[in-house]
RNA sequence: GCCGCUUUAGCUCAGUCGGUAGAGCACAUCAUUCGUAAUGAUGGGGUCACAGGUUCGAAUCCUGUAAGCGGCACCA
């Protein structure tokens, strides 16, 4: 064996390094510029610390602040670790357990010694963190046995650590890095050189929030403190100003601006549409009617209310009631002291879903091969009692309306149904300008049904994909591991907003269990009788999530189509409300959402006024367009006025109120 | 549900050491008729989330409840 090894760089040399070296070695050797630049290395491959030596020969690439992903990353992580030390310094008895870079920064999960720690200790610690970037720490790797770290950590009364350290799975010797002479922390790593390669102006501590001790909700709840961490100070600036950005489109802060909807303690978790949300809620439900009677769906309309016993037969009353709202079948008890109900009465539940009703219009009546597939399509009002902390304005409420159909259908007619739903999903989300991800959810731990039927249940949907054209990156193709329902594998839609935020909507599931436990079937080319499959989809989700996206994606300025008010027609003088009385009695009989603003004030107020409202037209008329005959359209996002004949107006304020799909057929 | 924070006028918020509440916007009235993001004046409006407690006295301190916010967990 040489007692060199031979190092290849990016570039195609080689170098050859004695033994011992290491990948800051030869930056050295390169040159001093580098040296100093250099953060990490890839070596084969494997981001590893700058001091790590060479074991073999090896392709080497050494990683600076050009490198930005990696770069990135080793910096969250080492801020993640300063912070800890920071913790630990300024709260002595705090343990330490776990803290990960992550999308935009890091975070630590602390078990606090006497109490939580609050948003008020924040700066306090950041501080801390500061001085211990300015101290230039090294950071360096040991490798340590098991039973030796297990020991120290007990010693320290680090119990988190001591329990991690000896279930991490493996009998490899684990790894742990000091900072200095006087802090370490069992991790992976790798690691920057040395804390002052942090920039200490490039991070910010955002939040603190609890969290349970490896995620699971019957163990310790720790104080988890959230940094965002970026390379610069520039880039953190951004970030900021990114989210800023996002909390000015928030549908919460959208909604009340733009009267809406809101929300309130005494129905908490339920929306109050005002009359401007709740034509934004129309406009969906025509499009959504449209396009389900176009493809072949039947609408029904379902109980709110049905028996328990209906729930028992369908499974929600023993897997899902603690999410149902109960309610006695009786009549209440009206006398001033005494109990409400009598505990006696048997129990009713509002509905949770809409599909065991579906399967009840399904059994009436006798069903022959030839009526499949059957489409019931409902726009279905459902009540489910989330967790009180899963409450988010529009995003997740106990009250909600699906676009959910359930397509009945024969073994064989699965694959084309599903193609067909890719389809329809597809041409639904473009027309409302989103982009979007489709993913295979495959089957959980704990599921029904055998294998087989996983297998082809698997392979249908996979199929309907592919022949979709779906299957592909343009489309986010991604198949997810454990993910599926406990009863079928599902296709997820997932929308990316304007922003570049994902959600969930559309989904198309395959469900074998629920004909079965509701004794759902039809009668065969056969003779016989055979079980159909339920297809459960939806692609708006719900309308009030769908709502809350939109408002979000658009930040408030909707599209024409789907605008509350399309246009306002603002007077400059009294001498033009006649004039605007007329234009506002063309416009509505043209189809327009339109409204008159006569008031007596200044046209800049106006102007403020519906600006903020997001009005997509402004219609201003002085003397001048009252004599004309014209209107001075003021658009969003124009900058600059356009004055025109009222016709010419009106047939381009018509054309663009013209929803999509319509213009599509014009 | 769990951790932390918050709750004062319709909205956004101020309120010091515990001494019975204040601004801007909005609203009403009056004046103003004005050319593209806030015209001026005047006025009305509050059981300080709710329920207890401490105190001579509570928006303020303590306890509980509820809702909201940020996370966590949940989202068959």
């Amino acid at each position: 064996m040489s007692d060199q090894f031979k190092i290849s760089l990016p570039d195609g040399s080689v170098r050859e390094m004695p033994l011992g070296s290491t990948p800051a070695d030869v930056a050295a050797a390169i040159g001093p510029g580098l040296a100093k630049a250099a953060l990490a290395a890839r070596v084969d491959g494997e981001l590893v610390d700058l001091s790590r030596p060479f074991t073999a020969d090896a392709q080497l690439a050494l990683v600076t602040s050009r490198d930005e992903a990696d770069a990135l990353d080793l910096a969250r992580h080492d801020f993640a670790h300063v912070l800890a030390e920071a913790v630990q310094a300024l709260f002595p008895g705090t343990q330490i357990t776990f803290g990960p870079s992550t999308d935009d920064g890091f975070y630590y999960d602390f078990a606090p010694k006497d109490r939580q720690l609050t948003e008020d200790d924040l700066p306090a610690i950041e501080a801390e963190m500061r001085k211990i970037i300015a101290a230039d720490k090294p950071l360096r790797r040991e490798v340590w046995s098991r039973e030796q770290l297990i020991s120290r950590w007990q010693q320290q009364g680090e119990s988190f650590k001591a329990e991690w350290a000896a279930e991490l799975p493996g009998d490899e010797d684990l790894t742990v890095y000091w900072s200095g002479e006087d802090w370490l922390d069992m991790c992976r790593g790798p690691h920057l050189p040395s804390t002052g390669k942090l920039d200490p102006a490039a991070f910010k501590l955002t939040r603190v929030s609890g969290a349970y001790w490896r995620g699971d909700q019957a163990n310790a709840m720790l104080s988890r403190i959230y940094g965002t961490g970026w390379l610069n100070k520039k880039q953190l600036a951004e970030h900021l100003t990114r989210l800023e950005e996002a909390g000015k489109r928030d549908h919460r802060k959208l909604g009340a601006e733009m009267d809406l909807f809101h929300l309130q303690q005494e129905a908490h978790g339920s929306v109050f549409w005002h009359p401007n949300g709740f034509k934004i809620w129309r406009e969906l439900e025509a499009y959504m009617r449209r396009a389900i009677d176009a493809a072949g769906y039947r609408e029904v309309k379902t109980p709110q209310v049905m028996d328990a016993r209906q729930w028992e037969q369908s499974g929600h009353w023993g897997k899902y009631r603690e999410n149902m709202f109960v309610i006695p079948d009786e009549v209440p008890n009206t006398e001033d002291d005494g109990p409400v109900i009598s505990g006696e009465a048997d129990w009713m539940a509002l509905k949770p879903m809409n599909c065991p009703a579906h399967v009840l219009i399904f059994r009436q009546g006798i069903k022959s091969y030839r009526d499949l597939p059957l489409r019931l399509y409902e726009n279905g009002c459902c009540h489910r009692n989330e967790p009180h902390g899963a409450l988010h304005g529009l995003m997740r409420v106990r009250q909600f309306t699906q676009d959910d159909a359930h397509i009945f259908c024969r073994e064989d007619q699965i694959v084309e149904e599903a193609r067909a739903f890719c389809a329809l999903a597809d041409r639904i989300y473009q027309d409302f300008g989103f982009t979007y991800a489709v993913k295979l959810a495959l089957r959980p731990d704990q599921r029904f049904g055998s294998e087989a039927d996983w297998d082809k249940a698997e392979a249908e949907l996979r199929e309907a994909v592919v022949r979709a054209g779906m299957a592909t990156d343009e489309y986010g193709w991604e198949e997810l591991p454990g993910e599926g329902a406990f009863y079928a594998p599902k296709l997820e839609w997932h929308l990316t907003d304007a922003i570049g935020r994902t959600w969930q909507v559309g989904t198309l599931q395959s469900d074998r269990v629920l004909p079965e436990r509701l004794d759902a079937s039809y009668i065969g080319e056969d003779g016989a009788r055979h079980r159909p499959v339920m297809l459960h989809r939806a692609i708006f989700g719900s309308y009030e999530r769908f709502i809350g996206i939109l408002i979000e994606h658009f930040a408030g300025k909707l599209p024409v189509w789907l605008a509350p008010v399309q246009a306002v027609v603002a007077t400059i003088v009294s001498d033009a409300d006649d004039y605007a009385r007329d234009v506002v009695r063309q416009l509505e009989a043209a189809g327009i959402r339109v409204e008159a603003d006569l008031r007596n004030e200044k046209i800049n107020y106006k102007v403020r006024e519906h600006s903020l409202k997001k009005v997509p037209h402004l219609l201003v008329l002085g003397k001048r367009e009252a004599e004309e005959g014209t209107v001075a359209l003021r658009s969003m996002d124009v900058e600059h006025q356009k004055v025109m004949p009222l016709a010419e107006a009106i047939a381009m304020l018509k054309a663009q109120a013209t929803p999509p799909d319509v213009r599509a057929t014009i």
